[in-house]
DNA sequence: GAGTGATTTGACCAAATGGTCAAGATGCAA
DNA sequence: TTGCATCTTGACCATTTGGTCAAATCACTC
């Protein structure tokens, strides 16, 4: 019986994990995450996780079954996490407020969260294989739903008409490109988005942009 | 002496190479993009290019001396094709003419050559550990040039004060994600680039984003 | 059509890598 | 302390893969 599913030593613990096995899984999902996000999937090796984990790759393999349940497991760890920010776009809200509510964290997922960023761009532009499922199912009906909020304050003549879609589809390039790119925009303007400086300057012309963008004056008045 | 360097047979080719090398390496390189784009730099295999090019991997290391060199190939190849837009945003022009021109024809290449993109994108992400210096000087210079000529249309007063970098930014970020993320682009709607339809749809939906985001009113008035 | 260099290939090699396994070390309950 | 399950590891294996090489074939010149 594998030590997975069926312990009897110091169980009761959240997931039915130990606190050794606690420790390890998170160990070992942080440096899968730098790993994958540096070197893609095919790229990365199983020791060198193992290795930044600070375990044997024999010990990582007691944890994970495989380099693929790994990934799997590191995906589906940021996978929530990633997605969040749009579930907050509330209907009954101001739309220039919830929308630069949005734009700004997702801007700031980018700059906490760029190897996340990366992994999940790495995943998609693989084309999707693991996640495929989940896009077309949970993610897209949370982009349904939103946009349907989106259209229907374009109803309200609160915003200009605009297709939806494209607009989260240009939040989502925007603030998502300042992290998978920030190689390139370092080498370009010599800073990226761990300097906050840089963060509050693209979050504000960013913003600034797409919010008039779709017709919302933009900052607002008044303060 | 090795034949990519000095041929007696059937020489005074464009660039010095025989009927045979020239037909050979384009092969190659488009297989190599093929690849390349699908599974990243360590996910391609030599094996797999070479078949899709129609040859045994031996042959293909007789024009390419290794993986790296054929990768390097590759993307020097694409690379000129890719920067070209930017070079054609002309100070003297209208500037919402312009910069809708320089979007739409940014928007036509992540149609026609996704796979460009996504070599570019994967490189990047990366570290762009082969094209980093061709970033910090031929790019910058160019970026640095254009963003002087959105300046300087800002300084006469022809469109609203934005940062020309983020503009930029932004405009790369946009029309590239729909290449790069197609796949979850048609996980959503159900369409990508390759339809004429949606590529219009996005071209129009993009450029009135931004062009109206930078206070210039699109699409013009009167036809 | 003979000769020469260009082109092509299969056999082969060494290194990297994902994964297995048996044995040893460790932690916990009694 | 004892006993048992959990945890950890080094040795090992099979496969993949980038790259070499000598030999065979082809294309072109004379």
């Amino acid at each position: 019986m594998t030590s997975l599913t069926g312990q009897t030593q110091e169980n009761s613990k959240p997931g039915g994990l130990s606190r050794i096995q606690e420790k390890n899984r998170n160990l070992i999902l942080d440096a899968a995450l730098s790993e994958f996000s540096r070197k893609g999937f095919s790229g990365a090796t199983v020791e060198r996780i193992a290795a930044e984990a600070g375990m044997s790759k024999s010990n990582l393999l007691y944890y994970f079954s495989s380099k693929e349940a790994i990934y799997n497991a590191t995906l589906a760890h940021i996978l929530e996490v990633w997605l969040a920010p749009l579930k907050t776009l509330n209907q009954d809200g101001d739309p220039a407020q919830e929308l630069a509510a949005y734009i700004c964290q997702k801007m700031e997922m980018s700059a906490n969260f760029p190897e996340a960023s990366r992994l999940f761009a790495n995943e998609v532009m693989q084309g999707a294989p693991q996640i495929l499922p989940i896009l077309q199912t949970d993610l897209k009906r949370l982009v349904a739903e939103k946009s349907l909020v989106i259209e229907n304050w374009i109803e309200a003549g609160k915003m200009r008409r605009v297709d939806p879609v494209h607009l989260i589809f240009t939040i989502w390039a925007t603030t998502q490109h300042y992290a998978d790119f920030s190689v390139q925009i370092r080498a370009l303007t010599g800073r990226d988005l761990s300097d906050p400086e840089f963060l509050q300057e693209t979050e504000t012309s960013v913003t600034a942009l797409i919010l008039n963008g779709v017709g919302l004056s933009w900052p607002p008045e008044g303060e």
